[in-house]
DNA sequence: TGCTTATATGCCTTGACACGTATATGCCAT
DNA sequence: ATGGCATATACGTGTCAAGGCATATAAGCA
């Protein structure tokens, strides 16, 4: 009985995070997604009634055949645990994408204000010695 | 040898993902973390050196002390991957979401740089990140 | 009725990983 | 230096999930 308790278990095995990302078109059947990640069968169908207990998935009948498609609410879940990190890293997003597409930012911007280091490392200031090992 | 290969296996363990969430409030050292999570010693400094190897968090030494503190480049990784299925929740909470994130974030930047709405869902769609396997 | 296709499940082996005990390393103070 | 504190690592053990294989269920078709 595979009981993986928690969804980032679930998102932690490549074959499952596979699974969803071709189901992001559109919903297919278990056979076309064994095929195209040229999974055995078994393989395939076992990692589909895993994602499909964890909610990530649900399937309806078509004949012979089961067709899957993605549910939100795990990704959701997702997204909220991550979403509690978004306002730590937000600001080096920002510094990363200004170096990247620096052009296109440079439209978009209202204002332009350059984060000098000093400024950011304010977010650790008990830090006693800036010294990386 | 802990060779736990992809950013979500890191994610997966309970006991990392609380180590990363106490470091959401500020720096701690090792034995401050194994307290706090009331954590055996060997198994807070394996599971910080996973979480250093993958990038998640950093370390400075303090004397005989280690400060650990996060880092952003795993999350945003998997907020890349997340963004792929972005578009299967709800677009009133999605967009309800993205507006609060961005407040919160303008309010928590002491320099806040405007973004417009539509840059920023442009760029977490198309940050290039394949890192996974 | 067989026969084929489509999907699910049970068993078994293997390997990855978490945890605990013990030990090692490094830094400070007396 | 020596003892104590903080952290890291080595080793052994147990657990659990992934994958291979065989088989079971089930629906369509001749």
């Amino acid at each position: 009985m595979m009981r993986v308790e928690s969804i980032f278990e679930i998102i932690a095995e490549p074959n499952r995070r596979a699974i969803l990302t071709l189901l992001v078109s559109s919903q297919q059947s278990v056979g076309e997604i064994e095929r195209q990640l040229r999974m055995p069968q078994p393989t395939g169908s076992k990692h589909l009634r895993v994602l499909r207990d964890a909610g990530f998935v649900e399937s309806t009948v078509d004949a012979q055949r089961r067709l899957y498609r993605l549910r939100p609410e795990p990704f959701q879940q997702v997204d909220a645990w991550l979403a509690q990190f978004r306002r730590f890293w937000s600001v080096h997003v920002d510094a990363l994408e200004r170096h990247l597409d620096r052009m296109e930012k440079d439209r978009y911007q209202t204002i332009s204000m350059k984060i000098s280091p000093a400024k950011k490392k304010t977010r650790n200031m008990t830090r006693p010695k800036p010294r990386t090992q």
